[in-house]
DNA sequence: CTCCAATGTTGGCAGTGTCCACTTTCTTGA
DNA sequence: TCAAGAAAGTGGACACTGCCAACATTGGAG
């Protein structure tokens, strides 16, 4: 039988492997990745320092962990966003702002989704690149639809995806530092796809 | 007199301030800045594991100091590209090139220089703020001669600064973590800038 | 020339990641 | 049904880190 919490007192916790996934999250709200211990989140699952390594390989891990969670996320604020908006224009528009208000929502966790010290390319984190990918195939298929528009024809989707993903993701960034407030990404966007 | 080398032998260095900073920046090459330790920097200085607090008050002000460095050679690129170019949209595109490519080619420093642990608004990290401010005002000035060219005529130039500073960042970002080649680039920015 | 502030030094503390050996519990097959 | 092994917990240890305190050296200002 499954024991789902602790409360029951048990030796065995019987849910640890998410329950230091939810601690280290939210210590992920007011923390950065980097200042985030392994051995304080143990204690905040009420377990001891050493009980994480049976669940994950090593602090990296956990991170690492935490940034897929936190890039399905960030893919599933654009999903939603693309299939709430009407035209192939407004859609793109809607991806772009989803993703930088996830981001400006979550400055720690998409902060991580991107670190190379535990999620990008570096790590073979089992689980982001697919996200990744199904997130390159989204901006793919809306920009697909954004050059068959009047004023796009002609222009190459390659390049356009790219200048896409860079502004959003720049202006992801810049808001979350502060050099740029939140305000500006709408009428930012609407310079660059209008 | 001023002694400008340990080589001499003596007690003090003589230039550790500096040398401190070299060695750094030297780790920052193949490091990121997160797994940058004082100890291992004052080792490389052959100094003392405490020697840097006499210069630095703690870690994040050496990174700090780092950061503004870094910042200072992104800055000095950019002008350097801006320099050397021709027409307005010339200048634009070299900038935003100059940008991208001084990431690349020295990807911990960049992500150092916009790194909310260490510098950016978070930290009051004197000389990083009025470099960032003369970045602004140089990004400005060339978007303000870019929306008097044909083409550009009425395009709000806040709106557009911020787009491609958010562009040329992204792209930076992005170029570093694998998510798009360097190649990209040039053909992107065209793409923005016609 | 003498003192002192700047700049070095060693030693120590608390916190961390990770390895090891051990204990407790769950599960599973004879 | 029950013994045995796997899974999941425990504490202890080690090397490393940032930083603090106390002490040593030295160059320069008076």
């Amino acid at each position: 039988m499954l024991r789902m919490s602790r409360s029951s007192g048990g030796y065995h916790h019987g849910n640890l492997h998410v329950a230091l996934e939810d601690a280290a999250l939210e210590l992920l709200e007011t923390t950065s990745a980097a200042k985030i211990s392994l051995r304080e989140v143990a204690r905040r699952a009420g377990v001891s320092h050493n009980a994480p390594y049976h669940h994950f390989g090593d602090r990296a891990a956990l991170l690492g962990a935490l940034g897929v969670r936190g890039m399905a996320a960030l893919l599933d604020a654009q999903e939603k966003a693309v299939a709430a908006a009407e035209g192939p224009v407004e859609r793109v528009r809607a991806l772009g702002l989803a993703y930088v208000r996830y981001a400006a929502a979550h400055p720690q966790a998409f902060s991580l989704v991107f670190d190379p010290d535990y999620c990008a390319a570096g790590s073979p984190s089992a689980g982001m690149a697919p996200l990744i990918a199904r997130n390159e195939e989204l901006l793919g298929s809306e920009v697909a639809a954004l050059v068959r528009e009047p004023g796009y024809e002609g222009r190459d989707p390659m390049a356009l995806s790219a200048a896409l993903w860079s502004t959003v993701h720049g202006m992801a960034q810049l808001i979350t530092l502060g050099h740029l407030p939140l305000e500006a990404a709408e009428p930012a966007l609407h310079a660059l796809v209008q």
